[in-house]
DNA sequence: TCGGGATGTGTTATGACATAACATAACGAA
DNA sequence: TTCGTTATGTTATGTCATAACACATCCCGA
């Protein structure tokens, strides 16, 4: 496990399962990437990855992609607070950086209010090469 | 049809038709949607909204919602220019608005030039409430 | 005008992602 | 202990998207 996150105390089996798979790879993982990581562990079913994801994600400890129907933990201590949070997608290599900047959210907040939108929470999503990757 | 667009000449049969579709629509569509709709015009299977909608996409004509599954007709006039679109979609009443702000762009560019992050495209979705829903 | 590549279309089948519904078990507080 | 809440296991189903192949159409250049 790296430094970032302690486990949430309370995890159960099945979440910490899910967490330390997502937590122990390098690329977002789709659900049955991850049913197929813990077959070994007793998983059989979709339903008990999306449970334990449901969780984790109302935690603040995993994200869901959605431009990859894929899932991440989340590289950031405390990220619960973070509403809006981003991620830049490499498509070479499939690595994700996870970014929360407030040079970001300030203008989509400051949009939001102009327009009397009440924001619930963000979602963005950048595609490209990562710097590693750019030089390929 | 609204003043948003005037279609763009080379449009097939198809690609008019799912066009139309989603331009009448106040809210997102899902591809099924789409091909229920045009049952009546003959058709039959999804490829055939699939393989229209990837067309209008790379016209700039149609934009994905990735948190949604979900497609939306572009709302602003000439939008190829626009990569870096938003949209603010409606919890409550499901009508989304696009958003094409400099002010969210910019940081947004700056971040990747800043990491070293080729910049190929980026995606951007709110939740919330509209302000048509705020007082409900 | 005759090809021949590029693009669009129709159809069947399949793959990938996600949830409904129901039963059982574990847990924690009154 | 008892009861509500939360977690779990399992089967079946629903939703979203694409692969593979055949045929048609269009345009352009020899």
């Amino acid at each position: 496990m790296t430094a970032a996150h302690v486990h949430h105390p309370d995890l159960t089996r099945n979440q910490s399962l899910v967490y330390d798979v997502l937590n122990g790879s390098d690329a977002p993982l789709s659900a049955y990437s991850i049913l197929d990581a813990l077959r070994g562990e007793g998983f059989r079913a979709p339903l008990q990855v999306y449970r334990a994801l449901e969780k984790l994600r109302a935690y603040g400890l995993v994200h869901r992609l959605e431009s990859l129907n894929a899932f991440v933990a989340c590289s950031h201590p405390d990220c619960a607070g973070h509403e809006t949070a981003g991620f830049a997608i490499c498509e070479k290599c499939g690595k994700v950086s996870e970014f929360a900047e407030e040079r970001i959210a300030a203008p989509i907040r400051d949009w939001a209010k102009r327009e009397g939108f009440v924001l619930a929470g963000s979602m963005i999503e950048l595609r490209g090469l990562c710097r590693d990757c750019r030089e390929g």
